[in-house]
DNA sequence: GACAATCTCTAGTAAACTGATAGAGATTGT
DNA sequence: ACAATCTCTATCAGTTTACTAGAGATTGTC
């Protein structure tokens, strides 16, 4: 039970985009920088994204991606589940090889709500607010 | 993110002998059977449990396995941890891939937190109660 | 309109992992 | 002795993961 390296690049890259909020596109090579992602595989990263219509891009020169709705309209949930596929534990019960009175098709209904609760309730906003505070108490600290 | 057939099947057998009570050895070829798992991939995922401390066995003619402690001292998150490794999504952060001052390692300790409050609450001796209750109620129903 | 900067698309690939299977021991009960 | 069991080591085909390579398509600028 784990996430794919490729889905946490995914999250860091639309944190990025999110953290830079402006509407102007942003290159590839400054999210692979920034972010410490192989630019390579960030391409084909950003791209699936761009088709799970989380991004808009442009291409030539001042090209780049960039978010195509606000931050607070996308959670975490929605993009690890386009990277990385559905995230249900225990989803292969379906198939005729379980025992028909089993109790766990529940109990990992439960882990997935427990798991919704909080991948399906932090939005992006959330993540970049957090972020500012965090750092604003650093600063702070700093000047003391 | 998501749970592997291993751990499912050793889910499985842990809750079949929990289910089963008592104190004598229950053969790999009956578990298999009930819990339609292949019994030599089964052979290897007991002898790891065993390994785990969560069951003895005894050899040769009436030879089997059996819970080495209580069902409510066994949680799914204990043997889901054994098997599977390490049930914590965004683990690979500490490594000096990933910026300073992301809020994702907070992110994921909150995800953690809510995977925990399931798995590591939930013993097997629940769920065989879950269970009973539910097959008491089907009983009930089909005597109407 | 040349040209450089970007995104885009298709392949390929080494290494690890998954979900098994095979078969020869080691023990135990009768 | 012998049959029934667990135990241990090896092997394996198929898939997935995390990348890399390279050629093409667009766009902005001079």
């Amino acid at each position: 039970m784990d996430v794919s390296v490729k889905g946490e690049y995914a999250l860091r890259a639309v944190f990025d985009l999110a953290g830079r909020g402006g509407s102007d596109p942003v290159k590839i090579a400054e999210i692979a920088a920034r972010q410490r992602i192989p630019q390579k595989f960030l391409e084909l990263i950003l791209s699936q994204l761009k088709q799970g219509g989380f991004l808009g891009s442009r291409r030539g020169a001042e090209g780049g991606y960039f978010l195509a709705r606000p931050p607070r309209n996308i959670t975490v949930g929605d993009v690890l589940r386009h990277i990385d596929g559905p995230i249900s534990p225990g989803r292969k019960q379906q198939r005729g090889n379980l025992p028909p009175d089993s109790p766990f098709p529940e109990f990992w209904q439960e882990v997935g709500r427990a798991l919704s609760s909080v991948i399906d309730k932090t939005t992006f906003a959330d993540l970049v607010g957090r972020w500012k505070e965090k750092n604003a108490r650093r600063v702070a600290n700093w000047e003391i």
